[in-house]
DNA sequence: AACCGAATCAACCGCCACGAT
DNA sequence: CATCGTGGCGGTTGATTCGGT
């Protein structure tokens, strides 16, 4: 037996929404609220829609303090940045970003964004770079890993928060001053990563060598500029490639 | 002006997570 | 603990619009 329809199908409405099915569902919510019950709000509300979809036309369109129309170079640097974090998670995304959708961002990402930077940039293959040696590791929290980051990074990360598979943060500082934050993992812990509110403008992938030193993977410039090829478009896919244990996540903020 | 392919984006579909029972 | 109902999410579709010829 199939799973059960979660509206009768033979008698809902579907496609596009009129303007007297909209300012229904909105002096419906106006007045009462989603009441909690996205399924039986279509009937209380005299609309012949699915709950679903007037969950979705109220997320997306209805509900006050949507920003429709074009995206700034902020919020482009912004999506570019989590996408090559965190892959496609448009509702993380579009928790970073004010007034904009899971669907706004992710049919921009689909329609343009990705051609912007997939489709200009050649491509070139997957490099290991040199370890320059410019950071001194000063946190006690970290004590399992000698970090020396790939690069040196100024500026210094802000808030950030981790799933069990990641050691806490480090504030790793260059010999300049200049500080990150650092996490470390193992390539079989599991599911990838969260931060909240990071506001970082790069991140650098590194793995952790038998000799103690890190090699730079990639950084998330290389990732939003396609220049590793589409097949690595996030961290986890960019660890499977890799044979050593240890990974380190770098995040900075700064240029 | 007409045609046609490309681009856009609103909406749907199906799956999964989670809370209630 | 198992089952069920619902919300939420990401992938995909398809109607519409745009732009080139």
């Amino acid at each position: 037996m199939g799973r059960a329809p979660c509206c009768d199908k033979a008698n809902v409405k579907k496609g596009p929404w009129s303007p007297e099915e909209d300012a229904k569902l909105k002096h419906f919510i106006d007045q009462h609220g989603t009441g909690g019950n996205w399924i039986a709000l279509p009937h209380k509300a005299g609309l012949r829609r699915c709950g679903k979809s007037c969950r979705l036309r109220w997320l997306n369109y209805l509900r006050p303090n949507i920003k429709h129309g074009q995206f700034s170079d902020d919020e482009d640097r912004i999506i570019c940045t989590l996408f090559a974090s965190i892959g496609s998670r448009w509702s993380i995304i579009a928790a970073n970003l004010p007034g904009r959708t899971d669907n706004d961002i992710k049919n921009y990402w689909n329609t343009k964004l990705k051609k912007k930077l997939f489709g200009i940039l050649p491509q070139r293959p997957l490099q290991i770079q040199p370890t320059p040696s410019t950071f001194v590791h000063n946190c006690s929290n970290n004590n399992n890993i000698n970090q020396t980051p790939a690069t040196s990074f100024p500026g210094l990360g802000t808030s950030y928060s981790t799933t069990s598979s990641l050691t806490a943060p480090s504030v790793v500082q260059s010999s300049d001053g200049s500080s990150c934050n650092q996490f470390s993992r193992s390539k079989d812990s599991g599911s990838d990563f969260n931060y909240g509110g990071g506001n970082m403008d790069s991140y650098f992938y590194n793995e952790l060598g038998d000799d103690g030193n890190q090699k730079l993977i990639a950084s998330s410039g290389d990732i939003a500029n396609g220049l590793l090829g589409s097949n690595y478009s996030t961290f986890e896919q960019l660890i499977t490639t890799h044979t050593c244990d240890t990974f380190i996540f770098s995040e900075h903020k700064g240029d």
